[in-house]
RNA sequence: GCGCGGUUAGCUCAGUUGGUAGAGCGCGUCAUUGACGUUGACGAUGUCACAGGUUCGAAUCCUGUAUCGCGCACCA
């Protein structure tokens, strides 16, 4: 009996001394604090984290089915956030869950450059801290510092990902800027640029005056500006513009062949007319790409600074002319105001309009700019030489597919299966919309484009020329170049007889955030269809948004951003990971609050408690998972327990992880905790010895199964539990056998 | 403009082949030497956004509307 006292009323223990026989830990309430890491530790160095382990050791069979799972690689740009520890989670279930079941099981992680966003990281820091540009420091020392700066990220991220539990095989650790990754990425380009795939050309692009870089489609993030709208003449016209400083070199006025207003104009027809710096000749364009609806139904084009302009001067020939540099100033062509910057010029040129009588009106209007993702600049669109991949080009190869096609194929036939699947709609249409992909950066840190120049001519290959005289390219490629190839570069890709290659391609999931479903999936798709013939991974899973309790997302600037390890710290890893699983299904944002945290660190105590009772109250019978002589009431509550685990085991196949959290949850607590440990008790005072020992029996096999199928959720307690079990011939949990009924 | 998703208890959300509305948190009342106060028992709150339709029967299927959110495209 235990004796307490009561202070500020709570209740203290000052002696446990007539226990029963009973590990005195269970004494005190549940401690994640002192537990989780000496677990981790423990989990580290059985070595089960590794397949190849699990197969020596005899926990896995060698000839069992695998399963596979690339860890999305995390930016090295910082700290893990809650999203991340949400992916963690998700991911560490599945991984769990299918180790378990004896599958020869691989999760390999890493860790992402991020090109982009780790370089403007660090040029922050520099500007901060020193005052300087990454120009002071030059190429070579600035590349050192952002390696510094990585390297210390990415153990900040280990180190979190172990404190939430993450079961992955560290000893594959990979890094998409490793030498290994850079290989596969040159190989990569290679194969593409032989192939025709890759080119180098002028083209419009996203030009980034802020970060001096060009940037893909994918980068860019449309924000609503109020401006106004100039109705301008145009010698017979009127035509509509928000950009009056990208006129100057409109030569070309274009409208719509069908439009009855214009008919009298013939295409190619030229006129003369007052223009802002004086007159010019102007050519009439009928094109069908044209809006009548849109203003007057006629417009000028600026093939250099838009992409409709762009695309219509490339159907009929047009001249294109460069009116604003990149840092976005106007050039000489804008007579008396070259060297501006376009915002202030902008006023300027319509004053000088008005004077000459050209505006016709001004209104009121809104529209969407693009601005980048990283440096909120206004995109500024440009011809620049750059590199391409080509999604319109067939592949001889590949039957004369075009890369888009591949894409599109394996997705259709249902050799990927996206869930949920609204996704695999999304992602039909973004194909659709598809245009070559941009793959050339004017950034330092990243994958060297692997292309030297000598006068004119132009080598690519793996390695550099042996001669002197040839410079390599001075740009890098988009960071998600080398994330297309993760599924494979991680399992020894370009050699195609690397023996993880041959075993756990293609992985089984790829999970991870519908925001990156083009950024990476579709990228990932491309890659391995057209470099290996075979997709990266059978089942995409995509999770949401983790919001705050009001629904809104998590910021610094809000101040509402939640750290998963502070979290951890204070309520558990266990309770962290529950929180983020349960309400939350595939493709949903889901919201996080710390009630909810807090609810799931008293079920981590309750299952402790649960334990305590049924081991001090069984330690006169040893668990004996064939016992058959059971009571007719325990025959009925195996079958509601067995037809549970049945359920809950389909569920946990179909990645219902949410209802699976939810359904044993709510056993463990309403049901048995509730009603059968508490009419449990009656039976161990009043009932009849074979009713005592079926009843024992019952509890200890069920416990048993409950935190087998709770430990790939709450992997810490599960293992503490387990580990106190009075069972001979005992393994880790994590290794043990997942509980099956028929 | 095109597409997608949500709208169910005060809050967060379940509810997958259509069969009398569920959970957690919160709230109220009561209990307490009990495995566990990190507890237990009991309880209140819903025209399942709205309007039609299919059906013996609809939160669930169909059509339309409203509203919130998201994605894509884009207007010169």
């Amino acid at each position: 009996m235990l004796l307490f006292f009561v202070i500020n009323s709570k209740k203290c223990y000052i002696s446990y001394m007539d226990e029963p026989n009973i590990n005195p830990k269970f004494l005190k309430p549940y401690d994640p604090k002192e537990t989780e890491d000496r677990i981790y530790k423990i989990w580290e160095e059985s070595g089960f984290f590794n397949p190849d382990v699990c197969i020596e050791k005899g926990a896995t069979d060698v000839n069992s089915p695998t399963f596979s799972m690339v860890l999305p690689p995390p930016n090295v740009t910082g700290t893990l956030h809650i999203g991340h520890a949400s992916m963690l989670t998700i991911e560490d279930i599945m991984v769990r869950f299918a180790r378990m079941q004896g599958k020869r099981t691989l999760w390999l992680p890493g860790t992402d450059h991020a090109a982009i966003a780790t370089q403007s990281k660090v040029e922050k820091i520099l500007e901060k801290e020193e005052g300087k540009r990454k120009t002071d420091l030059g190429r070579e020392e600035f590349l050192n510092r952002v390696n510094t700066f990585a390297k210390s990220s990415h153990d900040t991220i280990v180190s979190q990902m172990k404190k939430m539990g993450t079961s992955v095989d560290w000893s594959r650790e990979a890094f998409t800027l490793d030498d290994k990754r850079n290989l596969a990425v040159r190989t990569a380009f290679k194969k593409m640029y032989e192939d025709g795939l890759i080119y180098r050309g002028h083209r419009i692009v996203n030009w980034d005056p802020k970060g001096q870089t060009v940037i893909s489609d994918d980068e860019i993030v449309y924000k609503e500006e109020k401006t106004k709208f100039y109705y301008l003449k145009y010698g017979p016209f009127i035509i509509g513009t928000a950009r009056p400083e990208t006129k100057f070199g409109d030569k070309y006025v274009v409208m719509h062949p069908e439009d009855k207003r214009y008919l009298e104009y013939k295409d190619g027809q030229k006129i003369e007319l007052e223009w802002i710096n004086g007159p010019i000749t102007a050519t009439i364009i009928k094109d069908e790409s044209i809006d009548m609806e849109f203003g007057t139904g006629v417009m000028t084009i600026t093939p250099w600074h838009s992409v409709v302009d762009f695309e219509i001067a490339e159907r009929h020939k047009l001249d294109k002319e460069q009116i604003i540099d990149k840092y976005g100033k106007l050039l000489p062509i804008a007579g008396e105001f070259a060297g501006m910057k376009i915002k202030d010029a902008r006023e300027k040129i319509i004053a000088k309009l008005e004077s000459k009588g050209l505006v016709e009106k001004i209104e009121d209007y809104t529209h969407n700019i693009a601005t980048a993702e990283r440096t909120e600049a206004t995109i500024e669109p440009q011809v620049m030489n750059q590199w391409f991949i080509d999604v319109n080009k067939p592949i001889k190869d590949q039957d004369n597919k075009t890369l888009k096609e591949l894409m599109l194929g394996v997705v259709k036939n249902g050799e990927i299966k996206i869930i949920p699947d609204r996704f695999e709609r999304v992602y039909y249409n973004w194909i659709e919309n598809l245009r070559d992909w941009c793959i050339s950066r004017q950034i330092w840190y990243g994958h060297r484009i692997p292309v030297w120049y000598k006068g004119d001519e132009i080598y690519c290959n793996i390695e550099a020329p042996k001669e002197d005289g040839w410079a390599q390219d001075e740009d890098t490629l988009d960071t998600w170049f080398s994330s297309g190839l993760w599924t494979f570069s991680t399992l020894g890709w370009p050699d195609l007889n690397a023996p993880d290659l041959k075993t756990y391609h293609p992985t089984d999931v790829l999970e991870t955030g519908y925001d990156i479903l083009f950024f990476w999936v579709a990228r990932m798709i491309l890659m391995s269809t057209y470099l290996l013939d075979e997709i990266p991974f059978k089942n995409v899973y995509m999770h949401g948004l983790v919001r705050d309790a009001q629904g809104r997302k998590m910021s610094k600037s809000l101040g509402n951003a939640m750290d998963p390890l502070e979290l951890s710290e204070k309520y558990g890893a266990d309770a962290v990971r529950m929180s983020l699983i349960i309400g939350t299904g595939p493709g949903n944002d889901s919201r996080m609050s710390e009630d909810k945290i807090r609810a799931y660190k008293n079920y981590a105590n309750k299952l402790w408690n649960i334990t305590r009772f049924i081991l001090s109250n069984t330690d006169d019978v040893k668990i004996d998972a064939d016992f058959k002589n059971y009571t007719e009431k325990d025959v009925a509550l195996i079958k509601e327990r067995d037809s549970l685990i049945k359920e809950i085991t389909k569920e946990m196949e179909e990645f219902k992880f949410y209802l699976v959290g939810e359904k044993i949850y709510a056993y463990t607590w309403a049901r048995f905790a509730d009603i059968i440990i508490e009419e449990s008790k009656k039976i161990f005072t009043e009932g009849r010895d074979e009713e005592k020992l079926s009843r024992k029996q019952f509890l200890l096999n069920t416990i048993g199964d409950i935190i087998k199928i709770l430990h790939p959720f709450m992997p810490f307690v599960t293992e503490e539990i387990w580990s106190m079990f009075p069972t001979t011939d005992k393994k880790l949990l994590m290794v043990e056998k997942w509980p099956v009924r028929e």
